[in-house]
Parts: C-alpha cells; sequence; structure tokens
DNA sequence: CGTGTGATTGACGCCTGTCAACGTCTGTGG
DNA sequence: CCACAGACGTTGACAGGCGTCAATCACACG
C-alpha cells in the first residue's frame, strides 16, 4: 500500500461522523484503504461520460462536480452537484446499468476512486453499510421526485429564485453574502432548464428587485424572504 | 398465521423468478409471510399520503397505483404508476424520511403490506436482497433523472408523444392497439405537466396526424414511429 | 493585438396557460 | 321517468412567458 496523498486527504475525510463510510469496521476500513485510490482532477476534466460503463465510485475529497445528462441538441441538463464527502457514481455501480449522466470538475477537485468489486462486496457484507448507501440512493430519489414537480409546474422565473436558494442551501454563502459556488450564466441555465438569456434578464430583474446583487458570476444573495416568495418556497 | 386470501396470491407473487424477494432464504420468506398483510383497495382509495410517517411498504399484487406529489395550487405531478410485482412506499421507509408522494389506486389493486421493521431486518440480513432491493431504487433514479431532463428540455407535444410510448411499454397494447391503462384527460395532464385543455388539443393533433385513434379513454396507438418521431425518443 | 468565450440586449413570434362557455355522460333522488 | 348535480371532455379567444436569432460588448489569454 503506498502512502500517496491521496490516502491522506481520505483519511480525514472517513474520519467525519457523517460520512458515508462511517459504518465500516476497521477491517472493513483497511480493505477500502488498499483498493482506493485518490487523485487530483483540474477543472474540466470528465470523471465519466453518460452511456459508458463505470467501474467504480469516487468519493469527492474536495472540489466541486457538476452531474448532468445531455438532452436534445446536446444542450446540458444539471441534475446536481457533489462537494466535499459526495460519493458519486454509485448509482451506475449497483444498478449495472451504463452511466446516465457525466460527471465534469467545475472547481479543482480530489477524488477517490472505488472499485466496483470493493463497493459491492461492502453492501453484500455489511448491513449497515448497506442502509446507509440505501437511505443515500432514496433520498437522492425523493429530491429528484419533486425536482420534477417543481420543473414541471413552476414558471421559469419561480425555478431560478428557487435554484439560487438551493445553490444557497448547498454551498452556503461567503462572510459578503457572497454564494460560495460560481456558476456561468450558461450551468445556471441548464439548472433550471432554461434558456441562456432567459437567465441574464431574470438576474437583471431580480437585481432590480434588490432580491441579489451581481458582481461578475458572483452572487449576492439581498433579500432571502423575497426570493423565497418569488420562488414559492416554503 | 391466518391463512388469508392475501397470502395465497403473495405465494404466486413470489413465485415469479423475477420477483424483488426472489433472493430470500426459505426461512426469510417464512418470516415475510408471517409478518405481511394483504388486503384488497377499492378505485380511489389512498395507500399513504404525502407527508405523512408511513409504517411499511406495499407490494402490488394486481391492479395499478398512481404515485403523485402535489404541487402547487393542488395540481397533482404524477411521477410513476405500480403495477403488479411493484414495490412501493420503500423510499420512505428506508430513507426514514416522510412519504414524498402520495400512492393512490386507479384500478383496484391488492396489496401486501410488509411493516418497516421486517424490511430493514431483511435488508441488513440479507446482502442478495439488500443489492436488489438497491438496485431498484437506483433505478428508478435514472428514470427520474431522465425524465428531469424530458421535462425540462422538450416541448409539451414531445412529452405527450413520449408519455404514450412509455405507458406501451409499461402496460401494453390490448389486440386492437389500445393501450391497456385508461386513465382521464387530465390524469394525463398531470404526467406530462401541462394543462388538461393542452392534452386534450394535442391529443386531436395527433389524431388528425394518423398517429393515434380516439375511443372516449381509450387510446389505440396506429404509428408508432411516427409517435417516436413526433417525441424525439431514440 | 487578434481570437474566443461568455454576457447582454433587442426584436419577434409561437407555444402554451388561463378563462369562459358549452356539450356529454353518469348517477341520484324526488 | 324526469330533473338535476357533478365530473369530465371539448372548443374558442386571448395574452404573455419564454425560446430563438442576431448583433454587440466585455474580458481573458496566447
Amino acid at each position: 500500500m503506498k502512502n500517496n496523498p491521496g490516502r491522506t486527504s481520505c483519511e480525514n475525510c472517513s474520519s467525519k461522523s457523517n460520512n458515508i463510510f462511517r459504518n465500516l469496521s476497521a477491517e472493513e476500513h483497511e480493505i477500502l484503504a488498499l483498493d482506493k485510490n485518490c487523485e487530483p482532477h483540474k477543472k474540466g476534466s470528465v470523471i465519466y461520460h453518460e452511456g459508458n460503463r463505470i467501474s467504480g465510485c469516487y468519493c469527492v475529497s474536495n472540489g466541486i462536480i457538476k452531474i448532468y445528462k445531455t438532452g436534445i441538441d446536446g444542450k446540458e441538463q444539471i441534475i446536481t452537484f457533489a462537494k466535499t464527502g459526495d460519493l458519486i457514481g454509485f448509482r451506475s455501480v449497483l444498478s449495472g446499468e451504463l452511466a446516465c449522466t457525466t460527471a465534469k470538475v467545475i472547481e479543482d477537485a480530489h477524488l477517490c476512486f472505488i472499485p466496483a468489486d470493493t463497493l459491492i462486496y461492502l453492501v453484500k457484507k455489511n448491513g449497515e453499510f448497506s442502509m446507509d448507501l440505501m437511505q443515500l440512493a432514496c433520498k437522492e430519489l425523493g429530491e429528484s421526485n419533486a425536482y420534477i414537480t417543481d420543473i414541471a409546474q413552476k414558471t421559469v422565473r419561480e425555478r431560478l429564485a428557487e435554484v439560487l436558494l438551493h445553490l444557497r442551501d448547498n454551498f452556503g454563502l461567503d462572510d459578503e453574502q457572497f454564494l460560495k459556488i460560481t456558476l456561468t450564466r450558461e450551468e445556471l441555465s441548464n439548472i433550471v432548464g432554461t434558456a441562456t438569456e432567459s437567465v441574464i434578464r431574470l438576474l437583471s430583474e431580480f437585481k432590480s428587485d434588490g432580491l441579489i446583487e451581481l458582481h461578475g458570476r458572483r452572487i449576492k444573495l439581498l433579500n432571502i424572504p423575497g426570493l423565497k416568495k418569488t420562488g414559492n418556497v416554503f
């Protein structure tokens, strides 16, 4: 076993009590440590491609990954983001299907690769871990179903306000109230499911309404209750 | 143990090799048989309500259940349907969250109730069963994510054509090419995510285009390739 | 300094949601 | 047997949200 830099970062990572691997035994942790492989990935690099078979899943040590599907005319639909502590790609590994999404780094990241066999071995062997992973899958399923309802019933304006609030919940604000995640207008439109121009126009309107402030790609949230009202979020 | 009619129908049910319970041992099957409880449910009855805690999940012996979320102004968004052999409610049981959907019978059904404790016990004890259930959750997750992309990027017309094809894949056609499932126009609109009037108008157009034929709620699919083209389905 | 990517703005028009009116069918109760 | 209510289906009118196309600007980078 090489004592590579990844190993170190993973030990920090899995020491967290809310980690998905928290219920592994010492012995199982050792197996994981032997099999896994941690590496840096630069912004823009693709971790896995939609439609490909993937040989394992990845635990995010740090950085941000966007998970998206490619739809009509190649337009991206961003399904979710993964950040520190998140596990990606396990859906395809466990269902035995091809990857149904693409994962691309949008902020430099360190990822630990976990071979499919190792993951499946642990699922079958450790009932607690299995339950934790199941809960993760079920939680994601609940979120996806909620988003179907939103996207089917809300206007673009409502969805954009809601997305800004989601980004705040998931990535937080810095001490100046700016969202800690910065996205291009196009990426925002690929979450909301609309045209880039619509996002630009609506952001301008939100700014006029005093809901937000814009500094390039950085977005400052000025009026959270106002955004909730605009987005019909309760 | 009472030898109730439900018991009988479940034995027929679980004998199927593609059943979710196929990897249970004889002993585990016995535990399941002791704990479960099978009952008939009439059309219109609600199995569980969004937002409520549910005490177990249900295996569908026969009948059809619609699974939906309630959005703005009480408008339903149908997420999926469950039919013979499907397991519903397990998401909330396993994730420990409140039900995120409502389940309502749309064709008279027999359902087997499986207590949460029993399900969780089996998941932790039997790795193979755990994997099967995980695969089910992951498969549903993949489907939900695919639908997010569709609903975000496709027009109402495309989505309606696609929905008709999905209904064909899931419920089949009778010997006259009619969809075996009959839905109200409003239910169709609650799948597609549009207004009832839009569904009515588009169905009329599809009829004019020779894609379908309408006999009240029964829909005959005349031109599958045409529908695929209309729905951008590949 | 040229090039490329991303951001912005305006013009235009169609898709689609909303409102309203009316038709159809079924079941119920007088 | 008829009247009525209620659920569902259908059609038309209308407006506005939002997508598309095109031109221009801003900015970073080799």
